[in-house]
DNA sequence: TAAGGTGGCTCCTACG
DNA sequence: CGTAGGAGCCAC
């Protein structure tokens, strides 16, 4: 039991690798199951070779459950163990590490785009290269990887590894394009030279001819691709990224997808599937080299001398008539805009029709084509090509968010003031220089110092001219229009007299006072000041200093002051302190003096704006003149609470005073309603030093948040999303050290009375939102683990892409990296070990141990179809039968187990560090090691799943009806809210299962054989946790009318199952495994192909039972030889053989 | 155009 | 009963 014990320890959602084998797979020897794609021959020893590679986490991780437990009976095979790894720690981690990459197939991404239809999902087959160093460049491979198929040269791969590995600087290597729209291009000269010593370093290191050119041409500066809008189509030569480089060094435009119809002038692609031939009729798609050669020619080349070799129906090509007219079109719009051309138009409306008939052909990967000339206003975007529209399907659309959000980067900074005094603070602590304190314990000053009206005080700084005392001024972004939903992030105090506030909108504010002055925001303007500030602050050696804001701080200055004189003494250190700060900063601050922090608080804003107040006595008579909105922690929703209760609008303290305690704790719970009965008295015995207590200070959640911007059309880009806020969080994780164990994921949705487009551009509106979180299993950073959680959760939530309107990514439980280690130890040994001989009575299985007498690796597995036939189970022998209905019973998920024979004394003799590196892996993975009969041998077992996904989670067993919240974006005091529209009634409890990958008519219309695959296909994107086919057939049906579709009808247990095919890789997805397949092709034309390889892709083949897969495969094949004669490029002759047999063997189905 | 983030505390309640 | 997930609220 301490299976299902361990499973339903973890409610919420926990993960189990799969590894998924049909019985009668007969490739299972050794190392045979994993192809090796790279020629690096995956030998006995490859991995005691680099047995250093240990000491980094990543590397277990990024084994498949086989090559982990290869690795743990290889080392525990070893007698001298010891002595191996004497020289444990002098080793560098990280050369050694990227050594061993190339033992794994390439890394796997998601693609945006491909010239299938098939989409690869991420998986932990990667290879670790992003996990424990990643450097932004790294980013760069992924991001590289996400828009074109990957890159199939392991040998560039792992130069890029140890090239990062050494270059610090790697951030820059991807900087230059990936920051582009961002930086605007002012690094761009000096990024580019970084690039270029980058790229020789790594040609020293290897000799790529084929890139040469793409070497040189990279410093070639032109505007030739002036109005040139560029789109890579799947894979490429050179690279997504090269291409990248080389439109924008030159002049043009290069965008990330479709979507932004009617803008791409041209496509480039290596080949074309007949769909994308379709979908892209009525645009100039040419190769790559057409880049390369018009860069190289300094001049645009005729596109359609490099049109794409058609893939499959012969010279049915892309027609578009009049080629030589096009050309001379395309090369004319380079000179001028002028655009009507009747040729054009008379082609695009041909083109119409026939796109109308067989648009079901869509893929739906991208968007409808556009098919329409070109406007004005097209033109009008493409000439302003950096400043289009960037919403959340833009690759680059985190970057420029947050380079220009200004909640982001307060948010930032006050965390970053935090750690830094948080260290301060612990620094301090150690050398505990006990001060000289003369004053009586009770005696206490508190002051609170904070700049008035920051960011318009400072922007107003680059506006010399601007008479700042008298005028109206505030900062946002964009223009002053009276239309404009911009918040005003800061507003002067003239400005106030009209009412106008801060997190205002625009249009609001203009309302009130037309003659609004709009400022820029300047963030390292504002930076630069908070930092004179700070430094003013500790300058003056305060007992502690509380950092609240980029422009606001707490200081104890108790110890300055003294106590019998101390209005005189602190009125002249505050007054001293205010001069300071102006003089130096050229800003107004403000200063509230008093013994607390509450009123030191109260007294602030009593002291705006410039001025400085102090409060000692007649506290309640103060308390009387202020508004309870004033108070800290009283905002808008408990102030309302507070209108409801006493009945008036506005509320003075006293009026607060006058409720009881039990009255407002009643109303507002124990904490709180004590916090606002003492508030209302002037009580508060807030802590603000932070060496006394730093724990206290220290950080408890890393979270990203983004409400504004999210646009999506399929769930592909919001899983593309989701990675990308996976990688934020794990780059937040890193830079603290620490590890998270909790994740949760929160989205809004477009509630139902909400327009489609809110009233605040590209703002979320008025959403429902829903939030579910999950245990990760152990503490991590992978990005690759929290990514996949993630979008296990969106699909646990079950959001339509179009619908939703923010997404937010939260950690916690945080623990230091350091930490885990000591803390991994004690409950593996204890818990699994222990609890595991009981498991061995249960299922000590029988088949299991006879397997490891026939063979030399035992590796079995039951796959048992969750619908099958209680007879049939009960005829299996009764270990595997017990273990069977145990986890049907659990999960409702066919078992698969795993044995081997490991060692454990010898596998003690290992360094501790390697033991538990070890351990919390299989931990992870709900591998459990049992010490075993007669303590010699182990035997290893493993949970799994009937879904294909390579991770996935173990449903809870009775799943909560999700029932959104009604989001409201905090309703500011003015008229705009974010929801200015009508207010929903209630939250909308409608189901959200639809995840529009397919038209339902599209499906139909389809051969039998490939929907199956399409089916199946959807399944991966349907949360584990609800899979079920009969689910997806409904989620099908409803696709069209999601939002109709009643919750009541689903039933979210209700799964039936699907029989497993067997796994090539580790993969049985149809479309992984073609895309393995397309990879391996690829990668066959410039490299050697073992032998090995081919005989284990034979041996896959020849066991496929799936006949459809097996007629894509050699689809594929035969598609491949086919290019490959028509461009003269020599085949390895086994492919020939393979094919003349496949084919063969095709004729006999 | 526009960039509505983020972390901490508290409350409520379902779950064992 | 304690715990934890999830929601609410708030501040800058
Ligand atoms: N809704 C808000 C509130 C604040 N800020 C930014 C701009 C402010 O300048 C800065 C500091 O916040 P304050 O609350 O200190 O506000 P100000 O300094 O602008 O005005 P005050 O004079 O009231 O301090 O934070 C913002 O962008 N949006
Ligand atoms: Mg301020
Ligand atoms: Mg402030």
């Amino acid at each position: 039991m301490s299976q299902s014990k361990k499973i339903s320890d973890s409610p919420s959602s926990n993960v189990a690798h799969s590894f998924l084998k049909s019985n009668d797979d007969k490739f299972l020897d050794d190392n045979e199951d994993i192809m090796n794609l790279t020629q690096v021959n995956k030998n006995e020893n490859s991995f005691v070779g680099n047995l250093s590679q240990l000491s980094d986490r990543s590397f277990l991780t990024s084994l498949d459950d086989n090559e982990l437990l290869n690795l743990l009976n290889d080392l525990s095979q070893r007698k001298d163990n010891r002595s191996r790894f004497k020289n444990f720690h002098a080793v560098e981690p990280s050369q050694t590490l990227a050594k061993s990459y190339d033992v794994f197939p390439l890394s796997e991404e998601k693609k945006e785009s491909t010239q299938d239809e098939f989409i690869l999902q991420s998986s932990f087959t990667e290879p670790p290269s992003e996990n424990s160093t990643l450097g932004t460049f790294q980013l760069a491979q992924v991001h590289e990887q996400l828009n074109t198929q990957a890159n199939s040269n392991p040998q560039i791969r792992q130069r890029d590894q140890d090239l990062d590995s050494k270059d610090k600087d790697a951030d820059l290597l991807f900087g230059d394009y990936a920051t582009y729209f961002a930086q605007k291009g002012i690094n761009q000269q000096m990024q580019d030279e970084q690039y270029l010593a980058w790229d020789a370093k790594r040609r020293q290191l290897q000799d790529i001819e084929e890139e040469d050119d793409d070497d040189s041409l990279l410093t070639m500066r032109s505007e030739i691709f002036k109005h040139q809008v560029i789109y890579v189509n799947g894979f490429t030569k050179p690279g997504i990224t090269t291409i990248h480089k080389l439109v924008i060094l030159n002049g043009g435009k290069f965008v990330h997808h479709m979507s932004s119809k009617g803008q791409v002038t041209h496509i480039i692609a290596g080949r074309l599937t007949p769909k994308k031939h379709v979908e892209f009729r009525n645009y100039k798609v040419c190769r790559p080299d057409w880049i390369v050669d018009s860069v190289k020619n300094g001049k645009l080349m005729n596109w359609s001398d490099y049109s794409v070799i058609e893939v499959e129906y012969g010279q049915k090509r892309l027609n578009f008539g009049n080629e030589d007219k096009l050309e001379d079109r395309s090369e004319e719009r380079d000179d001028d805009d002028e655009e009507d051309d009747d040729v054009v138009v008379l082609e695009k409306e041909d083109k119409r029709e026939e796109n109308k008939e067989e648009n079901h052909d869509e893929d739906l990967i991208y968007d409808e084509v556009d098919i329409r000339p070109l406007t004005q206003e097209d033109v009008n975007l493409i000439t302003d090509n950096i400043d289009q529209v960037i919403d959340s399907k833009h690759p680059d659309f985190l970057k420029v968010f947050f380079s220009k959000s200004r909640l982001h980067h307060l948010s930032t900074w006050k965390q970053n003031l935090k750690f830094e005094f948080l260290q301060k603070a612990l620094n301090q602590s150690e050398k505990s220089i006990p001060k000289k304190y003369t004053n009586s314990k009770d005696f206490k000053i508190i002051i609170h110092v904070d700049f008035d009206c920051f960011f318009a005080t400072a922007s107003a700084l680059n506006y010399p001219d601007l008479d700042f005392r008298t005028k109206p001024v505030c900062v946002s972004h964009g223009g002053t229009k009276s239309s404009s939903t911009a918040d005003i992030s800061s507003c002067n105090y003239v400005c106030r007299k009209f009412g106008i506030k801060n997190g205002m909108w625009l249009r609001s504010a203009i309302k009130l006072c037309p003659d609004l002055i709009c400022l820029d925001y300047d963030f390292p303007k504002y930076e630069e000041i908070s930092k004179k500030f700070y430094d003013i602050l500790i300058g003056i050696n305060p007992d502690c200093i509380f950092p609240v804001s980029i422009d606001e701080a707490l200081l104890d200055i108790s110890s300055l002051i003294d106590e019998n004189d101390y209005i005189n003494q602190a009125k002249k250190f505050c007054e001293d302190l205010r001069t300071t700060i102006l003089q130096k900063t050229n800003c107004s601050a403000s200063i509230g003096c008093s013994y607390n922090v509450l009123l030191a608080k109260l007294s602030l804003k009593k002291a705006k704006p410039g001025g400085v107040f102090h409060l000692y006595d007649n506290v309640d008579e103060f308390l009387d003149t202020i508004s309870v909105e004033d108070l800290p922690g009283l905002g808008s929703a408990i102030k309302s609470k507070l209108v409801d209760e006493i009945g008036k609008t506005y509320i003075n303290v006293g009026d607060l005073r006058k409720l009881e305690l039990e009255k407002l704790e009643k109303l507002f719970g124990m904490k709180t309603g004590r916090k606002l009965f003492d508030y209302s008295r002037g009580v508060d015995s807030t802590n603000i030093d932070i060496s006394k207590n730093p724990k206290e200070f220290m950080r408890k959640s890393i979270s990203i948040d983004i409400n504004w911007g999210i646009r999506f059309d399929t769930i592909d880009q919001v899983d593309l999303f989701l990675y990308d806020l996976a990688k934020e969080i794990h780059i937040k994780l890193q830079k603290l050290s620490m590890l998270t164990s909790n994740l949760t994921l929160k989205i809004l949705q477009r509630a139902l009375n909400a327009t489609v487009d809110p009233p605040k551009y590209l703002g979320c509106g008025n959403c429902d939102s829903y939030s579910r979180s999950s245990r990760l299993g152990i503490p991590t950073d992978d990005y690759r683990i929290l990514g996949t959680e993630a979008r296990s959760l969106y699909r646990s939530i079950g959001c339509d892409p179009i619908e939703l309107r923010g997404i937010a990514i939260h950690v916690n439980k945080l623990i230091a990296k350091d930490e885990v280690v000591k803390q991994n130890q004690l409950p593996f040994a204890k818990i699994d070990f222990e609890t595991f001989s009981r498991n061995l009575e249960l299922d000590k299985p029988v088949a299991a141990t006879k397997q490891s007498i026939e063979e030399k690796v035992n590796v079995t597995q039951y796959e048992i179809p969750r619908d099958a036939d209680s007879s049939i189970i009960e005829q299996l022998p009764s270990t595997m039968k017990e273990s069977i209905l145990r986890q049907k019973n659990l999960n409702n998920q066919p078992v698969v187990e795993i044995s081997k024979e490991v060692n454990i004394e010898v596998f003690n003799e290992l360094p501790l560090e390697i033991q538990q590196e070890i351990k919390g892996e299989l931990r992870r993975r709900f591998i459990k090691i049992n010490s075993g009969i007669a303590g010699k041998s182990s035997h290893y077992q493993q949970i799994f799943t009937s879904n294909g996904t390579e991770f996935v989670k173990v449903s809870t067993p009775k799943k909560k009806k999700l029932s959104p919240k009604k989001f409201s974006p905090r309703k500011s005091p003015h008229k705009d809210g974010w929801n200015s529209g009508s207010p929903s009634p209630s939250p909308s409890h409608k189901k959200m299962l639809k995840i529009e990958k397919f038209d339902e008519n599209v499906l139909d219309e389809l051969p039998t054989s490939l929907r199956e695959n399409i089916i199946e296909e959807y399944k991966f994107y349907e949360s584990v946790n609800e899979t079920g086919y009969s689910k997806i057939k409904k989620n099908m049906k409803c696709s069209m009318k999601p939002l109709n579709i009643d919750t009541s009808s689903i039933d979210l247990e209700e799964c039936e199952p699907l029989i497993q095919p067997i796994k090539f890789q580790k993969l049985k997805r149809p479309k992984e495994i073609l895309q393995i397949l397309d990879r391996w092709l690829e990668n066959s034309v410039e490299v050697y192909l073992s032998e090995k390889d081919f005989r284990i892709f034979d041996k896959y083949v020849m066991n496929l039972q799936n006949k459809d897969l097996y007629l894509l495969i050699i689809e594929r094949i035969q598609q491949f030889v086919k290019i490959s004669k028509e461009n003269g490029v020599q085949l390895p002759l086994e492919w020939v053989a393979l094919m003349s047999k496949y084919l063969h063997e095709s004729d006999r189905l």
